[in-house]
DNA sequence: CTGTTAGCGCCTTCAG
DNA sequence: CTGAAGGCGCTAACAG
């Protein structure tokens, strides 16, 4: 038959350490993993013979037998968001500690892609998933990953009926930071640029401005919370609606840096002066929030940690297995800078 | 034999699909990659059978088979920087639409573990490499991957020994765009915030503007020229020490962003007034940098080119395997604000 | 055009 | 304590 596939490229498979050694295939494979029980000097012989011909297990081949891949599948709507790569880094160091490789998946926003996504994924045998959910609907997320046993934690955007657990932020406690100390400084004027509704976060943080403001007693015509898309430009063209209007806000929340960046253009094209014509503060306190101008009064947190804490959720998924759903709240803070109106630092 | 491994997760391998479309294996194997001749009844058969039961091949076995993973291997110094990230997602995007999935490792800027991540992923036989070193050197490089036939580009920072080509940025053309910007305002003592000199961007910006500046006329001390990592730590203290000196420069050009983002904090702290005192401009346009104060001159360019270029001379590596090295470099431009002291837009 | 056979590299049950 | 054998799921020679 001699077949003629592609030359093996790297030197010594375990045969070949086994032939070297002097025992058997078998044997090599149990003193490498340390299985079984073996004769100290046979371990010893076959360790020997590993490194001394450079042997590096396939783990195509050890994948393919034991279907575990140790690979963890990372899904996100958009990979060069601060905010997604910063998680990607921190899940990235957490799985990799455990001995956990990541294949990254983007989706850019789209359903179907990220169905996709989970399909290929699944179909790499992943041993589990962190996918911040660009909104699929739970029923194709089931008939995606559903029976492949892999264990999903969802990072920031959640699908609560399905995977093992979740990572999201403070949401409600970050917004009431924010309204209260604007509420503070004596607005009663409050507009919102909310974030989509089909995203937890985005939801959350709307509810929690609504409850917060109805708390506090601030005034709350509908008109003034406005739902955009997570961008800079949404947050513009909305923030320009709300400037135009005939009784404009005195102080804006925005749900997010890139929506807080489009309200701070909106404000520099009308010529406004911040905070005294308008007090802005934003969810999500962006590492150059301290040089814009004004300095952002901002909410803040440390977006790896919600990789980091979703990545470990999962290893504790993927190892103990245990039932209970596995849920994770990453705190935020409130840093007072001067937009809000305060006299302050920096 | 009867041995019990873990059950299937997923049904239908191609065995299923084979006995229920009533041909063979290979039969069916040929049928859904179109492979060999075939008959029309046979392969619409297999098809029909495929889809019935929901078939999806195994990477895993196909890989193992093929000895092709159609896997490209990604390793950057931190994927959370905004340059790598945005690089990841036009890599990833160029991947995917030619059927590759991408494994990410992050080396965290140490030699150390982007060996390790090279090996980790020439065990995975990835079928080629993009990687941004952190400065690992040529003999350790070919040790880790010479031999395993996979194609690597390097991405900004480039081994010039190794791989099969690299995409770097117009270094030269920035640095000349930013210095005879900042001659024409008439200065003349110009400090330069240069990045690391083991990797390719820190060089060459700082060739180029040693070059620009003698070009120009401009003094250049070598007191004005300070070397920091790529950190706004490091650009914050070495600023600190450039406005300290009894001869302080008129203008700093800084090698990127965050080394901008210091110089910047550090004349808040100052108290001094820009562009009146001190003018800046940098080698890096941030999606922010209309909103800092003042509105920053930049040398602006996109980031996500360099990954998708170097996608795509991967690609063209991987496929056709041409012998000339591959190089592309992306394009830059001037965008001017404020802070270089131009009365400007924005 | 199609089936048979062999094997990618590893692990694991079973027998000794 | 060790070896032999079989197979994870798929593809590629080689025959018919």
């Amino acid at each position: 038959m001699s077949e003629q596939i592609t030359p093996r490229r790297r030197g010594a498979t375990l045969a070949d350490v086994a032939a070297s050694a002097g025992v058997s295939a078998s044997t090599a494979s149990r003193a490498l993993n340390g299985r079984g029980e073996l004769s100290a000097a046979t371990r010893a012989a076959v360790i020997e013979a590993a490194e001394r011909l450079g042997f590096r297990p396939s783990p195509l081949a050890r994948s393919l037998r034991t279907r575990q891949t140790y690979t963890v599948g990372f899904v996100v709507p958009d990979v060069a968001s601060p905010f997604y790569a910063a998680a990607l880094k921190g899940a990235q160091g957490a799985l990799e500690s455990a001995g956990y490789r990541v294949m990254l998946m983007d989706s850019e926003q789209s359903v179907a892609r990220e169905l996709e996504a989970l399909r290929t994924l699944v179909d790499h045998q992943v041993d589990g998933l962190l996918v911040a959910t660009a909104g699929v609907s739970e029923a194709a997320f089931e008939e995606a990953v559903g029976d492949s046993g892999a264990p999903c934690v969802f990072l920031d955007s959640v699908l609560t009926g399905a995977g093992v657990g979740a990572v999201t932020l403070e949401n409600a406690t970050g917004m009431d930071l924010l309204v209260e100390h604007l509420r503070g400084h004596g607005h009663a004027q409050i507009a919102l640029l909310a974030g989509p509704q089909r995203e937890t976060s985005g939801r959350e943080r709307h509810a929690a401005f609504l409850a917060a403001a109805e708390r506090t007693g601030a005034e709350r015509p509908s008109e003034l919370v406005r739902v955009c898309e997570w961008s800079k430009d949404a947050g513009l063209e909305r923030s320009r609606e709300l400037l135009a209007l005939e009784r404009p806000p005195t102080a804006v929340v925005a749900s997010s840096v890139e929506l807080g960046l489009g309200c701070l253009a909106a404000c520099r094209e009308r010529g406004l002066a911040l905070p005294d014509e308008l007090a802005l503060v934003t969810f999500d306190d962006p590492y150059f929030g301290a040089l814009l101008e004004p300095a952002l009064t901002a909410v803040g947190y440390d977006p790896s940690e919600v990789g980091r804490e979703g990545a470990l959720l999962l290893l504790e998924a993927m190892q103990g297995g245990g039932s209970a759903r596995l849920e994770a709240r990453i705190p935020v803070s409130l840093v007072v800078r001067r937009s809000c109106g305060c006299a302050g630092v920096s």
